[in-house]
DNA sequence: GAGGCCATGTAATGAGTTACATGATTAT
DNA sequence: ATAATCATGTAACTCATTACATGGCCTC
């Protein structure tokens, strides 16, 4: 179900063809929040269309289709974002190595962490570059309309990024002390 | 593929039972790393013996098997974890919704984000607790034995709901910021 | 015209959820 | 005895990935 509304939130910050929405699922959102393959994104169009939450707003070229939302399809978005619905089960590979770092050896577990304080600080690096460009952008048109999804989207991914770099370093400064004290 | 990986990673700290690993599962991990039901467990159990990486160590009351992790199994799991595997899609409908946001008016989005402040400073003050009771129970026995991982685990979330917690107090603030300066 | 990217589709397989099903043990 | 919990299993279904497949458009 996330998938549908994956699509009609997407979509709904700006009309896009599948193709489109496929690249832009490889781009972010999919490090956090959701992933999807063109071969579940085309059918999936085709059910929102074929239940009136979407439409085909424009036909292009090699038989694209750019698809909107639909008024009804706003509608079950918003339902959907404003029902609490218990957190339920995350996926995610690179915390679940995370988890399971007990099984590792104190200097192999290091090694891990240190990978993972470099990775997090690159990323973090990388956010605070595109919210640069953003802030820069926006300045430029004066009003901003309503909610910067695109801002809110790398600002957290800034946020945890951060947290999960100090985290890796409060734990490689626990295994040293375990290893010293110990 | 991974199931098998955070099966023998829970095996491996303790062996237990599926029925137990299924209530490991419900509990901390679940949230952040990995989900799963007794359904896909206790099949996966079966192949993670019939290929060797696991055993059963006890049979009890109501044949209940307890599970072990094998050499061939130990071996698996640490080349899994030292594996740099680029860290692909993750899945959290949580963070998803927080991706879009932008569908919302201010006010709706407002609402949503003091939810899930509260709900991250709850979560941080209750593994604030776990952690304390780690800590308190660790200086009772001398010498720890290597890497904690659950202290590991519990630290991660703390750090990550604060994260979570400040970004969405931040958002609020931008809000407000756009509300009133425009 | 060749190579690369745009654009969509489907079939086979694997992973994960829900629902159905059963029975033993323990606590009240 | 009766309810709660322990403990496992399987069948049907849905969701997701991988692989196969096709063709148009654009640039060089």
């Amino acid at each position: 179900m996330s998938l549908r509304f994956a699509l009609l939130g997407l979509l709904d910050a700006r009309p896009a063809t599948g193709y489109e929405l496929t690249h832009r699922f490889a781009e972010g959102i999919d490090r956090y929040a959701w992933s999807a393959k063109h071969s579940q994104i085309y059918p999936e169009l085709r059910r929102l269309t074929d239940d009136g939450l979407t439409e085909v707003v424009a036909e292009g070229a090699r038989g694209s289709r750019t698809y909107g939302v639909t008024a009804a399809g706003r509608e079950a978005l918003r339902e959907w974002l404003l029902s609490k619905g218990g957190p339920r089960g995350a996926r995610n590979e690179f915390v679940l190595r995370l988890f399971l770092l007990g099984a590792l050896e104190p200097d192999e577990a290091r090694a891990v962490l240190e990978r993972v304080v470099a990775h997090s600080d690159r990323q973090a690096d990388e956010l605070a570059g595109v919210l640069e460009y953003l802030q820069k952008e926006r300045s430029g048109d004066g009003a901003p309309a309503g909610i910067d999804a695109e801002e809110l989207a790398a600002q957290y991914g800034a946020y945890i990024y951060r947290a999960s770099s100090d985290w890796a370093q409060w734990a490689l400064d626990q295994i040293d002390r375990s290893a010293s004290g110990g």
